[in-house]
DNA sequence: AAATTGAACAGGAAAAACCCCTATTCTATA
DNA sequence: TATAGAATAGGGGTTTTTCCTGTTCAATTT
């Protein structure tokens, strides 16, 4: 019997060698090896082509090279590989951008062994595998019922991580090299643009949303 | 060959089964069951005697009844239980705190499965185990390098979480059924006690100590 | 009983945060 | 070429926050 190849990438090495030793355990599937990172993959596929496997397991937030590049590059680069996002708790906007980015599927981290061999199983065989609550945020997605995702610029995004600091407007301009004026400028728009009322509540979004982190 | 019994607490399904397999694979240690929190231990431990284990695998973030609760309640009510902690992430105050309520180690989410195997093994036998950055975490408590832990007064706390969300002092003043002035000698207290220069310091003491969960 | 402590409250003033509106420059695009 | 948009910044205002100093009252210590 020919078995579907599986690659881990995971940096937490427990999680990791668990879940090997799990979809090892599974019939059609084995481990190829596993990464801590997607450096470590990228590397690896294209050190020989013997290390390109059917499907990806990637965990999301990762050092060095985290599951978003490291899926572009699996799209970009090796189209035939799926990618299935299996992360630990993340919030729904993380979980959209990896979809939007091509992973496959994505697995919470309340599944039970038996799901990880069904979604494996369907994504081998039939190409997708999607929880219900992911098809549920997709659709709400599609709808319009979910807010749109926000887009940042590049010098708002610095201004809301500085925010995050105990400097005050003024020290964020310095640091900017910008004027005070204009750091009021970026902070009335995050304001709106994120329905927040303050400072405390740009900081619970950057937070909440993972552009900043304690 | 007597096996030692193995019981893991942990939310996480995945990561639970996973590690339950892992276990069960150790020559020395087998798995008697999983729980998805504290309370559902506490009704396994109270049924039965033959549901008692060796050793608990402990996660802490839980619902319900977290891990900290549940090793006091396990060190009060069963002290011949071994109760080692194992947590994907989580700060030194937390791992502290799991040690000071009784558990008897504390594994970190990037062990390695020998790593596992060995701290079962040295707790089934010698009855503890710490990675070394835990030893460290340790002296440094001990020798008062470590900031002794801040002791909040019931309102303080109170105020505190209020002060992570977007109310005004005036209105988190009004929520209290306080005078405002009083507000401002909470928040002048707490920047000094914790060392921080405004309401943004605030939060992030909040949120780093899991006072406030975002 | 007198002294001390600490919680609750408060006034005043300066600094910072917040709000709205306008203007310039540059770039991309219809 | 006209227009639209971003990025930048100024003016001038209100509100909130921050910082300092004090008072009162009740509980605790000596």
């Amino acid at each position: 019997m020919i078995k579907y190849t599986v690659v881990i990438v995971d940096d937490h090495t427990l999680l990791s060698q668990a879940i090997e030793g799990m979809v090892n355990s599974f019939a059609k599937f084995k481990v190829l090896y596993t990464c801590k990172n997607g450096k470590e993959l990228t590397e690896k596929f294209s050190e020989s082509a013997k290390f390109i496997p059917d499907i990806v397991l990637m965990d999301i937030n990762m050092p060095i090279m985290n599951g978003i590049e490291t899926t572009e590059w699996i799209v970009a680069n090796y189209p035939s590989v799926d990618v299935m996002a299996l992360s630990v708790e993340d919030d729904d906007n993380t979980i959209l951008k990896m979809l939007k980015v091509g992973a496959i599927g994505y697995l919470l981290k309340d599944t039970e062994k038996t799901v990880l061999e069904k979604a494996l199983t369907e994504i081998a065989e039939n190409g997708f595998y999607h929880t219900k609550n992911i098809t549920n945020l997709l659709i709400e997605s599609f709808t319009g019922k979910r807010k749109a995702e926000i887009a940042f610029k590049e010098r708002e995004l610095t201004f809301l991580k500085l925010a995050c600091s105990e400097l005050t407007y003024k020290e964020i301009a310095d640091q900017m090299c910008l004027s005070p004026k204009t750091i009021d400028g970026y902070r009335d728009t995050l304001f709106t643009k994120l329905n927040v009322k303050n400072r405390v509540g740009l900081v619970m979004y950057a937070i909440k949303n993972k552009i900043y982190t304690p």
